[in-house]
DNA sequence: ACATAGTTTAGAATTATTCTAAATCAAATT
DNA sequence: AATTTGATTTAGAATAATTCTAAACTATGT
C-alpha cells in the first residue's frame, strides 16, 4: 500500500492516461515517495525510500518511473552542478537554492510576474518553453529549515 | 604559440597569481582556445581544439586547466541537463539559452538590474553566491546565428 | 647545483545513467 | 476462459564523463 492521497492519484493516472502510459504499482510508489518526502531526492535515493514499501523494485525501474514521470509532466528534474539528476515534484514555478555546505536543494518560491520578466530578457528569435533557475550559496547561520 | 592577447594574457596571469598557481603553457592554451570560439565547448571539445595548437596536451591536463580557470574566476562551467559539462569565458552578467534542436548554447545577455530582482526573491537566510539561469527550447526559423 | 613544490601525463578507477534482452504483467480479442 | 499483443519490469552489461593515482617533468628558491 503506498500512501498516495486521492487528488495525487487522481493527478496520476490523468497525466498517465494523457500520455499513453499505464498506472502501475511501480510508478504509484515512486510517486508517492517524491510526494511524502520533498527534500529533492537523487535517483538513488529514491530506489532506496521506494524499496522500503516494495522490496522487489529495481534500480532500472526507478529510472524507468522517474522518466515517466517527468515526460508525464507530474515531475521536474532539477540539475545541479556534476551532481547526480535529482526529483522534484513540486508543479508551482519555484527556484531552487543549493547550499555548498550541507548539500541539500531547497524551493524558492518566485512570483510569476518574476517569471514573466525572466522571459522578457530573450531576444525575439529565442522561444523558451522552459526556465531553470539555481542559487547557489549557504544558510544563514541557525535555520537549518 | 598561442592567440592570447596581450590584455588577456595579463588577465590571466593576475588570477592565477592571485590565487597562487602558476602561468603554464598548457594554461594559457586552454584559455585561448576558450576566448577564441565563445561557443561553450565541452573538455572534450576543448581538448581537441587545444591539441591542434599544442599536440602533446592530454585531456587530464585539459581537465585540469578547466579546473584552474574556474577556481580562479576567468571561466564559468555551464550545466545543461545531463550533457558534460561547458565552459564559458564571458564575465558578464547573462543567462543560457540551450537550444533542443541543435544542442548549440547562447549567451543572453541579462540587465544588472534584473540579477538584483532575482536575488531578491530570496528569503533572508539564504545568502547566494551564484546564479544560473538556463532557458531552453528553440531559435525561431532562419536566425541560425 | 640542489631541494622543494607545483604541474603534467597516461592510464586506471569511479559512478551516474542508459542499454539489452528476457521475464512478467495486463489489456484486448477470440 | 484461453490467446495474443504490447507495455512494463528486471538484472546485468555497457557507456561515458569525470576523477584519481602515481610517476615524470618543470619551475622556483636557496
Ligand atoms: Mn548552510
Ligand atoms: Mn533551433
Ligand atoms: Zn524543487
Ligand atoms: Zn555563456
Amino acid at each position: 500500500m503506498n500512501s498516495l492521497k486521492q487528488m495525487d492519484r487522481g493527478a496520476l493516472s490523468d497525466a498517465l492516461d494523457h500520455s499513453g502510459q499505464r498506472t502501475t504499482p511501480q510508478r504509484e510508489t515512486v510517486f508517492s515517495v517524491l510526494l511524502d518526502q520533498r527534500d529533492h531526492p537523487t535517483a538513488d535515493e529514491v530506489y532506496a525510500r521506494t524499496k522500503s514499501r516494495m522490496p522487489t523494485i529495481s534500480i532500472a525501474t526507478v529510472y524507468n518511473c522517474l522518466e515517466t514521470l517527468v515526460s508525464c509532466g507530474l515531475v521536474k528534474q532539477v540539475n545541479i552542478e556534476r551532481e547526480p539528476t535529482r526529483y522534484c515534484p513540486n508543479l508551482s514555478p519555484h527556484a531552487h537554492f543549493h547550499c555548498r555546505e550541507t548539500g541539500r536543494v531547497y524551493d524558492v518560491p518566485v512570483p510569476s510576474g518574476m517569471m514573466q520578466e525572466l522571459a522578457g530578457v530573450l531576444p525575439g528569435e529565442y522561444e523558451a518553453d522552459s526556465v531553470e533557475l539555481v542559487f547557489r550559496g549557504h544558510l544563514a547561520k541557525g535555520k537549518t529549515k
